[in-house]
DNA sequence: GATGAATGAGAGTTCATTCAT
DNA sequence: CATGAATGAACTCTCATTCAT
């Protein structure tokens, strides 16, 4: 039993160290040194754990944004109406983007350029527009969205949330989130709904 | 003369080359080897321009910036109506990643992050911001634009082009831009323009 | 009971992994987990058996080589004429060589070289000298083998049918022993002998 | 010019170096760093000549084994009796032992086992064995050597010079060599030679 | 008797940078 | 102007060994 709690302590430690370092100094400059350190672990210890430094950042990315698929699939009812669920996608991805900064930074500076492990950031790029893009299809089928590349509107609604998201995050001082979230999600909303 | 025929010579290549590598490979994964062989130049040459392979980086990304402030500036005119303005801007935005996607995506990729070398990067970003955030603080006190953040506006602008436009670039093949340019400046100009 | 029986088991089971391992792979490239993984067990097990790596691989060769000396002993009459007996000792030598071609490959590849070990692997040569040197001393003294070096002559012995085995072995199609068997000792009977 | 010479220079210091610390430890116990200082360079000096520790190795290796094979092509002459060019290339072949001990140690050492470079190894040991078949099969056409397995003779050939002169160089003292050579070339040439 | 999580010293390798030419 | 041999600090990864259970 301690055992078991004990395994997942460290994986849970160096889970969170790698998400602190990954996000502060970008895959290249991090060192698995400084994760080990930041762990409290000696360095063997992460590859006791993971293949190497690709395996536990691509760890960290597949789990993070399962977390992100998951709390917008809980969260949804497909009962709802689909402009009151898109809008609470996008409550949900900028909630995410603020309590998963560490995450969100990693993502968006490795998902980009074309080399063999950023294909694989892309599948997750990827996986995330299939999630939202069921919602955008209900949407243009039930003529609430209008009909509009499916592609640009999921790019849309990512690339408006993470980079405005993280545009405020980069402020160290505290400041009311609420109205930038209502902002965000009006202009996606006026700008893609029909009127 | 001809030596600084060679000079520029030497110095173009040299920059085509740098932004071709540091956008397949990113700045880390980016050797000096490799840009100098690219370039046709023995590996010291790069250091007889430049003071190292930092300043050759941050030289590519001031200059990219530039362009594009540049060209912004030479083709908004400032007596035209702001909604006018707005939709060059976005068009210029997008012709813009569309013909320097090395170019952006290194920014996409080295912009976030907060270690030293990316504040100057965000310093970019800032001075983008400001550019833009002229037209938007014009637009809003004419009632043109509805009265909003102008930091979430400006940051929707540059994520959803950017993002959008590379979503699009990762297609190998051919397509036609316009309908995704027009559909870009549609949800945006919807999102933040007053009915 | 129970107990021994597995003791005797485990470590039986570790010694052949062991010579398995270290024959394919070599002293330094052959890892302790492999050893484990191959004998089914632990790799803690390994060190309450043996006190590290370099005592496995020692108590493997001691035990090869004693088994080698056991052979040549009860199977050699000090009666028999020495013509003979040295005949018979090539044969056992090259059935040896053929049957336990994991230890000799280990042997022909650790015991060259100067460190520490390989210090304790040449006794074990020179054990084996010495095995053969009495024969040889006697041949001698009894002018059947001309008077030579008896280092020169040991060192043939082993040499030729160490490496001559070895040839074959390579060869992973089947071939027929017998005639290298003879001929080996053909050439080293006629070599040594007087007319 | 100058360049051309410490070019060469260092790399025949790596060549030397190499030889004496791959003989002294193995393949896999010496270390890149015992090397670079043992040649008077700095340990990235090594990958600029060669692609790394191996490809050092495999060059060491081919090297010597160009030597032996050039040193025995020029000083046999095809019109000679095959019985003197044989008791010739027996007395080549140890003085090669004698003069190139350090790299014969490393090919004993590394030449046996079953692995990708022991496979690039093995090719040498053929094209070795290939050499001196020529002159084999010669003999037995000519009814000078008897009817034996070829393989069998030149591995006989091999293992009995190599180990034989190495069981010699093991003492340190000096000693007189004339004696083992002559020694060695009679067991063979009785043992392969009709009578 | 046996385990396997955790360790940490040490290895091979990379690469930005320097400098004599 | 331009070169490229040489450097060495810093990095990722391996693996024999330990020890609490």
């Amino acid at each position: 039993m301690t055992i078991i709690i004990k395994d997942l302590d460290t994986k849970k430690r160096l889970f969170d160290s790698a998400a602190k370092v990954f996000a502060k100094k970008g895959f290249d400059k991090a060192t698995v040194d400084e994760i080990a350190d930041y762990a409290g672990v000696a360095k063997g210890t992460i590859y006791y754990y993971f293949r190497g430094k690709e395996e536990l950042f691509l760890f960290l990315m597949e789990e993070g944004m399962e977390r992100l698929r998951l709390r917008i699939e809980s969260k949804i009812n497909d009962a709802d109406e689909i402009a009151y669920s898109l809008g609470k996608i996008i409550d949900i991805h900028v909630d995410f983007v603020k309590e998963n900064s560490d995450l969100c930074i990693i993502l968006l500076s490795e998902a980009w350029g074309i080399s063999a492990r950023q294909e694989r950031l892309q599948d997750m790029l990827d996986k995330y527009y299939s999630i939202v893009g069921k919602f955008i299809d209900a949407g243009i089928a039930q003529k609430v969205i209008r009909p509009m590349d499916k592609g640009v509107i999921a790019a849309s609604l990512f690339g408006i949330t993470t980079v405005a998201a993280q545009h405020f995050l980069r402020k160290k001082d505290a400041f009311d989130w609420d109205p930038v979230n209502s902002q965000i999600r009006e202009i996606l909303l006026r700008g893609i709904l029909v009127d």
